[in-house]
RNA sequence: GCGGGUGUAACUCAAUGGUAGAGUACCUGCCUUCCAAGCAGGCUACGUGGGUUCGAUUCCCAUCACCCGCUCCA
C-alpha cells in the first residue's frame, strides 16, 4: 500500500481534504468530509464507549481549549518553549541558547589545521568567559597551563555566546554543557510550540492567551472539581477527547502531524503503591484494543521507553506505534507521571490537590498514568489498514475492510433494477435501518457498480431486493469482504443487521 | 529547518509560446434480474502572484501546497 494511493482515495470518495484548499492549501491542516466525518466520529464514540461508559472507575470532561496563562507555566509548555533552545541530542538535556556559553582555548599557527594546532572546549550555563571558567575549574586551569608551553605559538582564548555562533563551522564542536560530549547541541530553536491569541479586544502582553497544547492540562485543573462533587475516590481516572493545537516546525506525513488534531485522553489517579500496576495494566488493555478493531498485530507493536529516554518526570512510559507507509509511528503513548502534574499544579496554583483516602485513611498526592492517543492518527492507522485491492471474479477491487464498528456506512439498500415495485420495498427497507444505523439507499446504474462503491466506501453490507423479494419477502445480503449473498427476510432486516455488525458470524456456504 | 521533485477536470495522466485531450468518475435518458456491461447526451481543469513576449498553461522569478530524503518530534 503506499500513502500516494490512500490520499488520492481519500479525497476522491469524501474521507479527507486539504483546509481551505480552494485558497491552495494550508500547511498542516486537514478537513474530514463526508465520509471521514463519519469513521473519525465512530472512532472517537468506541473509545468513548469502552473508556467512560464500559467502565465503574472513569468519568468524563470536555473544557475549553483556551486556559488561564499560569496552567502553562505550571506545565512547563511556557517558558520551555518560547525562548531559543538547544537540546543536547545525547544527555537529552535542554538549554535556553542565551545561558549557554562556550570558550576554546587555543595554540598553533594555523587554526584550520588541526594538526598543528591544539583546541580545549568548554561550555556552561552562564554569559561569560568568565562562568566557563568557573564552572570547568580544575579542567580548565589544566588546559591553560598545557597550552602555554606549545611549541608553535602562544595560546589564546574564544568565546563563543552559543546565539551569536549560529553557522559557524565551529559550532559541531560545541560541547553539552551539562554532559560534555561534543557535536551533541542542536541547533537552537526560537519555536514556542503554542499558538498565541489575545482574550479581548486590545492585543497586548498582558492579555497574551495559548490554545492548548494537549488536553491533560484541562484534566490535572479540573482534578479537584471533579473529586469535590463527582463521588469518585481512587483509583479513578478522567477522560476527555478535544481539539489540541502545536505550531510545528514541519507538519508532515498527511494528517499524521498536523497542527490542529483531535487527543482522546485519560488521566487515572491511583495510590503510589498501585501505580507501576495501574501502568502496566493500561499499556496492555490500550494495545488490546487498536488489535481487536483490526490492526493487524505485526504492523502494530507496543514500544517501552528505554530508562535514557524518558521525560525527566516519567518513571515509565510506552508507545503503541504503527508501522505506516511513511515509517513506524506512535499512535497512543501510555506515560506513568508520578505525581509530577499534580504538584507542579499546587506549587503554581498554591491550591491543596492532595487527596484523602477514606479506605486507607491516608493523605496523598496521587500518581497519575496517562494514556494519551491522536484520533487523526488513530482513524489514518485504521485507514491504512483497512486499504485493500483484492480480485473479484478476475476484476481489480479497492475496499476498505473497516471495522463494522467503524464503518462510516453501515449497510447499503438496493433495488436490483429500478422497476418492478423493487425500489418501492427497497426504500421501506431503508427507512426502517435509517432509524438505528447510518445506511445508504442507491438505484442507479448496474448492480455491481453500487456494490463496488460501497466497498470503496467501507460499507460492510449490502441489501438486495431482487424478483423473488416481491413473491416471497426475503432480501439478499452481501458481506463486503467476502461478497458471499444470503437471503433473509426482509422484516427481519433491522436485527440481522444489528447480529452482523455486533459480530455475528456470516453463514458459510452459499 | 536543509536538499531534491511535483503542481493541467473529482481521480490518474497527455499535449502545447497562439487559451488544452484521454481514461476513469460524476449527471441525464434508454436498456438492464447480482459484482465497475452497453448506447446516446452532458458537466468539470492549466495552484497563486509577478516578469519576459504582440501573445504564457508552456520560458524566468517569487510564493503556496504536496511528495521523497535528511533534520526534528511535546
Amino acid at each position: 500500500m503506499d500513502m500516494d494511493k490512500l490520499v488520492s482515495l481519500c479525497k476522491r470518495r469524501g474521507f479527507i481534504f486539504p483546509s481551505s484548499e480552494i485558497y491552495g492549501g494550508i500547511n498542516g491542516f486537514w478537513d474530514y468530509g463526508p465520509l471521514g466525518v463519519e469513521l473519525k466520529r465512530n472512532i472517537k464514540d468506541a473509545w468513548w464507549h469502552d473508556n467512560v461508559h464500559m467502565r465503574d472507575d472513569m468519568v468524563g470532561l470536555d473544557c475549553s481549549i483556551i486556559m488561564h496563562p499560569r496552567v502553562w507555566e505550571a506545565s512547563g509548555h511556557v517558558g520551555g518553549f518560547s525562548d531559543p533552545m538547544v537540546d543536547c541530542k545525547d544527555c537529552k538535556g535542554r538549554f535556553r541558547a542565551d545561558q549557554v556559553a562556550v570558550v576554546c582555548l587555543h595554540a598553533g599557527q594555523d587554526f584550520a589545521d588541526s594538526k598543528r594546532e591544539q583546541r580545549f572546549w568548554f561550555s556552561a550555563l552562564g554569559d561569560s568567559q568568565q562562568a566557563v571558567a568557573e564552572a570547568n575549574g580544575k579542567d580548565y586551569k589544566k588546559a591553560e597551563a598545557k597550552l602555554a608551553t606549545h611549541p608553535n605559538g602562544s595560546a589564546a582564548r574564544t568565546f563563543y555566546p552559543i546565539s551569536a555562533s549560529l553557522g559557524q563551522p565551529e559550532y559541531a564542536d560545541f560541547p553539552c554543557p551539562t554532559c560534555k560530549k561534543q557535536g551533541t547541541l542542536t541547533e537552537p530553536r526560537a519555536f514556542n510550540l503554542m499558538f498565541e491569541s489575545h482574550a479581548g479586544a486590545i492585543a497586548d502582553e498582558a492579555n497574551k492567551v495559548y490554545l492548548r497544547p494537549e488536553t491533560a492540562q484541562g484534566i490535572f485543573a479540573n482534578y479537584k472539581n471533579v473529586v469535590d462533587t463527582g463521588r469518585v475516590k481512587t483509583p479513578f481516572g478522567i477522560a476527555q477527547v478535544g481539539k489540541s493545537f502545536r505550531n510545528e516546525i514541519n507538519p508532515r506525513n498527511f494528517t499524521f502531524r498536523s497542527r490542529e488534531f483531535e487527543q482522546m485522553e485519560i488521566e487515572f489517579f491511583c495510590h503510589p503503591s498501585e501505580a507501576a500496576q495501574w501502568y502496566k495494566y493500561w499499556r496492555d488493555t490500550r494495545f488490546q484494543w487498536y488489535v481487536d478493531h483490526g490492526l493487524r498485530s505485526d504492523k502494530l507493536r507496543l514500544r517501552d521507553h528505554d530508562p535514557d529516554e524518558l521525560a525527566f518526570y516519567s518513571k515509565a512510559t510506552a508507545d503503541i506505534e504503527y508501522s505506516f507507509p511513511f515509517g513506524i509511528s506512535e499512535l497512543e503513548g501510555i506515560a506513568h507521571r508520578g505525581d509530577y502534574d499534580l504538584s507542579q499544579h499546587q506549587k503554581f496554583s498554591g491550591k491543596d490537590l492532595s487527596y484523602f483516602d477514606e479506605e486507607r485513611k491516608e493523605r496523598y498526592v496521587p500518581h497519575v498514568i496517562e494514556p494519551s492517543a491522536g484520533a487523526d492518527r488513530a482513524t489514518l492507522a485504521f485507514l491504512c489498514e483497512a486499504y485493500v485491492e483484492d480480485e473479484v471474479g478476475g476484476e481489480a477491487r479497492t475496499v476498505l475492510k473497516f471495522h463494522p464498528r467503524f464503518a462510516p456506512i453501515k449497510a447499503a439498500v438496493f433495488p436490483l433494477v429500478k422497476k418492478d415495485g423493487m425500489p418501492e420495498l427497497a426504500e421501506k427497507i431503508y427507512r426502517d435501518l435509517k432509524r438505528q444505523f447510518n445506511v445508504f439507499y442507491d438505484e442507479k446504474g448496474a448492480i455491481g457498480r453500487r456494490y463496488r462503491r460501497q466497498d470503496e466506501a467501507g460499507t460492510p453490507f449490502c441489501l438486495t431486493v431482487d424478483g423473488q423479494s416481491l413473491t416471497d419477502g426475503t432480501i439478499t445480503i452481501r458481506d463486503r469482504d467476502t461478497c458471499r449473498q444470503w437471503r433473509i427476510a426482509s422484516s427481519g432486516a433491522v436485527q440481522a443487521l444489528r447480529d452482523l455488525l455486533e459480530g455475528q458470524p456470516i453463514p458459510s456456504g452459499e
